[in-house]
RNA sequence: UGGCCCAUGGUGUAACUGGCAACACGUCUGUUUUUGGUACAGAAGAGUCUAGGUUCGAGCCCUAGUGGGCCAACCA
């Protein structure tokens, strides 16, 4: 048994105790229930793999619910564009269930708890009602309706239901408490009117109750066991009790289990938003493509851009699940992606930004296929051939007159290995009149092909490049992404709407010069562009153009090296350090200063000797006062004072006291160092 | 002038109350390499928001403070 045990996230510890408590296997049940009202986003993909991931692991049937409440909001395009997503993720929902197809259950329900005084139709304006409701500091009033009789109640409703009144003229109300602290439980909506076409239930109802009185309801009637959601509910849970508790009365034989609800943070991504408001505005708003933009971070934007489901299934799980607010570095899911495709994607050759290299002493005219490795990775992923010639495309980037040292690609009179092919040396350049590079000529070295074995084809040379050959080149277009915004937290500023952080750069359109392997490229298919990234083919794909999007860089790390090459001619410079006052610093220090090994507490003291040489008095003072118990820390404000009085400090009542009281006390080393003074 | 939730390296998550707090990403070194990728080896970086308390012993329990989040849609 090499099974490791990985620690469980708050939410299996619950499970687990339920469990533990005697709570049946077979009655654990989950639920993912979107909106269908946008596209899910790699923030839903942790909510998805949370409930999706439980059922796996418990092999308890999850199911897809679409919470269609709101018919003004919600479109059939929307179900359909979840149902792909979630798919695509590879997750299987045990039912497809819609709260819209609960209405009449909802209904009834209702209607008993009319019948039993827990529910009143209340005819005011909406402002009135708001006023009523009093604010989170301050408590409610009771409607004037709130005691009509269960007759009037009844009629009311049901000419409500039956479409008698305009919108907005009544609404159904839960009688609860107006005083509660929690505002959700001052008499909360349960219905209002609403002619609308809903995309389910067409013209069937002019009444649509609202989320709470529906989610937990929809929850109870599929008995799911645990009810995940995102923190914000957490408020919510109180009526999502109530209600629950009143229906149990109703029905407890057919619907014995009583669900839980339980919230979790949910995930935020950096230098991106989570909103699905926001995320339409950009689709409307013309500044995307659409939903399915490879910027965007929809699962359908994500899918688009090259990203696969085992790599956000990764990301997903190793941001984990807790309590706290939290922002997702961009690098981790950036990680997950290079990883997984590190794996899968095959390596090919395409030159972005080219420049012609000419090879003067290959035989004009001549071809060679060569072979290229498709995944150094994956034995089994086999080899294709690249043609060569004596004319190829290289990047600009790979080549330098005056190179320092540290640059390992292609300059005058040095040499270099193209990928798959021969090494060569840099001759020469042809220069246009504004003094622009317009080709390198080059020599090669016969001997020296990749995999020929010979000693020429095994030296080594600092650099690799990749190139393409001209003759053999094809064009594509390639979609170079950079990130959507250009604020770490674009929606975390008051100030500042988010829409001015949107990165008026982060697509830029390429024309590039791709190995003529790629012809056969599918829609969909990634590869890698060697030293460049991974890329995929984007679905505008036609046969007569190929379009690629880049889904991620590789890690660059001559992209970090250059800057600091450039930064040190420039500026000396030193460094600022993020100062604590060194008081803090010696609290710290000394907090711990008594579980020190003997050695290290030499070296804690010899650090604090350092620091106190910069404390005022008047903040070693206040230490004096620290309990008895803790030792460390007066041992360490002891040595502190030491210093100070060493510095003229004049003694005076207080250190005295603090010193005599030391001399006093149990623990040797306070003692040791108080007899020092 | 309320209620609820949260607080652990730069980021995210762990840690049965018990030995100088672990893992991943990120950062930095080095080795290998026909990708300045990958892989491998290693390093730096927090003493767990603060103050009290309980305990022989607290990141974990209690109290208070501080900081952050949520709650006043006929949205979900």
């Amino acid at each position: 048994m090499t099974e490791e045990t990985k620690s469980l996230n708050f939410i299996e510890h619950i499970i687990e105790e339920d469990l533990a408590n005697g709570m049946a296997k077979d009655t654990l049940r989950f639920r993912f229930p979107p909106e269908p009202n946008g596209y899910l986003h790699i923030g839903h993909t942790k909510a998805i793999g949370i409930s999706f991931g439980l059922g796996e692991k418990y092999n308890a049937p999850v199911n897809l619910r679409f919470d269609d409440t709101n018919p003004a909001k919600e479109e059939q395009e929307y179900v359909d564009a979840i149902k792909r997503d979630i798919a695509w993720l590879g997750y299987q929902w045990a039912n497809e269930c819609y709260s819209s197809d609960y209405f009449q259950q909802l209904y009834d329900w209702t209607i008993q708890l009319i019948k039993d005084g827990k529910a009143y139709v209340d005819s005011q304006s909406s402002e009135a009602m708001a006023e009523q409701k009093g604010t989170p500091t301050q408590v409610g009033t009771n409607s004037p309706y709130r005691n009509r009789t269960v007759e009037e109640n009844l009629e009311l409703f049901q000419g409500m239901k039956d479409g008698k009144f305009e919108a907005g003229t009544h609404v159904l109300r839960a009688k609860i408490d107006m005083e509660d602290p929690n505002m959700l439980m001052r008499d909360p909506l349960m219905y209002r009117i609403l002619f609308a076409h809903h995309h389910r239930t067409g013209n069937d109802w002019c009444i649509y109750p609202m989320y709470d009185w529906t989610h937990g309801e929809s929850d109870y009637i599929e008995q799911i066991s645990h009810s995940l959601c995102s923190l914000e509910f957490k408020p919510h849970r109180k009526l999502y009790d109530w209600f629950k508790e009143q229906i149990y009365d109703y029905n407890k034989t057919e619907y014995p289990l009583l669900p839980k609800q339980r919230e979790f943070a949910r995930l935020n991504l950096s230098y991106t938003i989570m909103s699905k408001r926001k995320l339409l505005k950009l689709v409307e708003e013309k500044l995307v493509s659409g939903w399915d933009d490879p910027r965007m971070p929809t699962i359908s934007g994500l899918r688009r851009r090259g990203y696969t489901p085992n790599a956000i299934k990764k990301f997903v799980e190793t941001v984990g699940v807790a309590k706290r607010e939290n922002v997702i570095d961009v690098s981790l899911l950036e990680f997950c992606i290079r990883e997984d495709l590190n794996k899968t994607a095959n390596r090919v050759m395409a030159v972005l930004n080219p420049v012609k290299l000419i090879i003067t002493n290959y035989p004009e005219g001549k071809v060679e296929l060569l072979d290229a490795e498709n995944n150094p990775e994956d034995e089994n992923a086999g080899s294709h051939k690249v043609p060569f010639s004596r004319e190829l495309y290289i990047e600009k980037e790979d080549f330098k007159e005056d190179a320092g040292s540290k640059y390992f690609r292609l300059t005058l009179g040095k040499e270099v290995r193209l990928k798959n092919a021969y090494i060569i040396k840099g001759e020469n350049v042809v220069k246009d009149a504004d003094g622009n590079i317009t080709e390198i000529h080059c020599t090669y070295d016969v001997d020296s092909l990749s995999g020929s074995g010979t000693e020429a084809s095994v030296r080594k040379v600092k650099g690799t490049l990749h190139w393409v050959s001209i003759a053999h080149a094809v064009q594509a277009e390639v979609r170079v992404y950079d990130r959507l915004f250009s604020d770490e937290a674009p929606d975390s500023h008051k100030d500042k709407d988010f829409m001015e952080f949107v990165n008026p750069n982060s697509l830029t359109i390429v024309n590039a010069f791709v190995e003529p392997y790629l012809k056969e490229a599918k829609v969909g298919d990634r590869f890698q562009f060697q030293r460049l990234g991974y890329f995929c083919v984007d679905k505008d794909t036609t046969a007569e153009k190929l379009i690629f999007n880049k889904t991620v860089g590789l890690r660059d790390t001559w992209a970090k090296i250059k800057p600091k090459l450039q930064e040190n001619q420039a500026k000396p410079q030193q460094k600022q350090q993020h100062q604590r006052p060194p008081i803090e610093e010696i609290k710290q220090l000394g907090k711990k200063y008594t579980n020190l090994p003997e050695e290290k507490q030499q070296i804690a003291k010899e650090k604090i000797q350092a620091l106190a040489e910069n404390v005022p008095y008047e903040d070693l003072e206040p230490l004096f006062a620290t309990a008895a118990k803790k030792s460390g820390t007066r041992i360490a404000a002891m040595i502190t004072l030491g210093v100070l009085l060493k510095n003229g400090q004049e003694r005076n009542g207080n250190i005295n006291e603090f010193i005599e009281k030391a001399l006093d006390d149990k623990n040797e080393l306070l003692v040791a160092e108080a007899k020092q003074l």
